[in-house]
RNA sequence: GGUCCCAUCGUCUAGUGGCCUAGGACGUCGGCCUCUCACGCCGAAAACACGGGUUCGACUCCCGUUGGGACCA
């Protein structure tokens, strides 16, 4: 088989959205897999709707994703010389015909054809007139079949049947000069070589039409693959009603990409039972074949287990770097050192998103820390300032200030003074952190280092002392 | 309205005629672990939409019904 070829083909209206960045993705996996080509295509011809921003946002999504493409991006709006020479390709093959019915004219024959129980399907009338270009405005419309079936051969849907006298001449150029979309993605994809269309089942409708237009061109025709639609809990398409959907918002609210990766692909396509697929392992796995027909879900509880999940995998030294931004939102200068390593190292077990992580550590480098009321009055008591006391002597006199050393230090002060570790552990840790939760506490105390903990504690002892 | 698609636990799914007493995962609930919170581990509840066929045998094949979705306007 020659050159595996796909495509991603976005109208930039807005942000990448999560079913279009699915989309997306299936179509690079299945190029990687194959070791073919992944096309980026905007399709940017609606230009009231289309903007840079958008552009931009989608090679953002892709990069974030780490979806790269090998061919383009190619804009739509610089290959109007393409469609228009194929317009003219297909007006000489007798193919096409141009049609001066107004917008008008057609719309009372819409409203006449629905009130009399008819379709409203165009009636022809310019078919058969020989009409050349002249001043009058035009459209150009197709020339298509009014009899058989068209097929398509869908890898995933399987053989769906469209009767042709069901479709329309459909317009392929519009009277302001612009073709119109099922003329484009044809001319696109036959000029680009495209192997294999994978796009959402939405299009399938669309789908004859576009088959009729390949064999007025006598060009071959792709495979077609056409995935079920992403819903949100209502079983609606998935909207902005539901929550968040375009892919950069989830970096924003501290996920991982392959996270996101991982939960897109499984949604709609598996591997036997296995949940957890590193990017490699999809594009070696990836095949259509075990893309499911039904439409699926959002369920955004799986895809924060998927990140929990791939935080806790990433290692200290990345994970430091990626929780940088979120640390600096809350308003504090942080280097990737071995400090804030050993604070996500302490975090990783119990965050699920980035943002979680730098909210949960903050007491780490905020200054005057606030005690959450109900754990001071609960811990923050007379009978703990003894306690206090004595950790702040040891802690000073410790040689070497790690884990292991502060550990026993509290094993024996606990001993000592016949008290439960819980018992000491807690009003040191609202004393450190403020709140009742957080990281262990041996691990706690060495984080924060010698000086802070033992200004904390004395603040805490001063804290009781006023009430 | 017309055309098309789809249908297994709440959700994502495994299942390709006997392996199904329907498996896994998220979530939920219960327990264990424990310096707190988590992680982790163990366990539980939870589904083949319905009705007809086909077959020795249907979750699996066919038809219909119902329900959902998409496209066209």
């Amino acid at each position: 088989m020659s050159e595996i070829r796909t495509r991603f083909a976005p109208s930039p209206t807005g942000y990448l959205h999560i079913g279009g960045a699915r989309t997306a993705l299936f179509n690079w996996l299945f190029a990687r897999h194959f070791q073919g080509k992944f096309i980026l295509r905007i399709e940017d011809t609606d230009r009231v709707r289309s903007t840079e921003e958008s552009i931009q946002a989608i090679y953002d999504g892709m990069e974030w994703l780490g979806l790269d493409w090998d061919e383009g991006p190619y804009l739509q709006t610089e290959r109007f010389n393409i469609y228009r020479e194929y317009i003219e390709k297909l007006i000489k093959k007798g193919k096409a015909y141009y049609c001066c019915c107004t917008p008008r004219e057609l719309e009372e024959k819409r409203k006449l054809a629905l009130a009399e129980g008819r379709k409203p399907k165009y009636d022809g009338k310019c078919r058969g007139l020989d009409k050349s270009e002249s001043g009058e405005p035009h459209a150009v419309r197709f020339k298509a079949p009014v009899e058989g079936t068209t097929v398509v051969n869908d890898t995933i849907k399987g053989e769906v049947r469209f009767e042709n006298s069901e479709l329309d001449d459909l317009i392929i150029q519009r009277s302001d000069g612009y073709p119109t979309y099922n003329f484009t993605v044809v001319v696109d994809d036959i000029t680009m070589g495209i192997t294999h269309v994978i796009r959402g089942d939405d299009h399938l409708n669309n789908t004859p039409k576009q088959i009729l237009l390949y064999q007025a061109f006598d060009s071959p025709l792709p495979q077609f693959a056409h995935v079920p639609m992403i819903l949100g809990t209502d079983k609606t398409r998935l909207s902005k009603r539901h929550g968040a959907t375009s892919v950069i918002a989830y970096k924003e609210l501290g996920y991982l990409p392959q996270a996101v990766m991982n939960y897109l692909v499984r949604l709609g396509w598996s591997y036997g039972d296995q949940e957890i697929l590193s990017r490699d392992e999809l594009i070696e796995k990836f095949s259509l074949d075990n893309v499911g027909k039904s439409a699926g879900v959002f369920n955004p509880e799986k895809l924060l287990w998927l990140n929990a999940h791939y935080i806790k995998e990433e290692n200290p030294e990345n994970l430091a770097e990626l929780l940088i931004p979120f640390i600096k939102k809350r308003g504090y200068t942080v280097e990737n050192n071995e400090v804030l390593q050993k604070i996500t190292l302490a975090f990783k077990e119990r965050s699920k998103t980035l943002v979680e992580m730098a909210e949960a550590s903050e007491f780490f480098f905020k200054e005057g820390i606030e005690y959450d009321k109900k754990a001071a009055e609960k811990f923050l008591t007379p009978d703990t300032v003894e306690i206090f006391q004595i950790l702040i002597k040891r802690f000073d006199q410790l040689r070497t200030f790690n884990q292991q050393a502060i550990e026993e230090v509290f094993k024996e002060v606990s001993s000592q003074k016949e008290m439960k570790l819980g018992k000491i552990a807690q009003p040191v840790r609202v004393s450190l952190t403020g709140s009742t939760a957080s990281p262990g506490i041996y691990e706690v105390v060495e984080i924060l280092g010698r000086k802070k903990v033992i200004d904390r504690l004395s603040r805490a002892i001063e804290f009781i002392r006023k009430q």
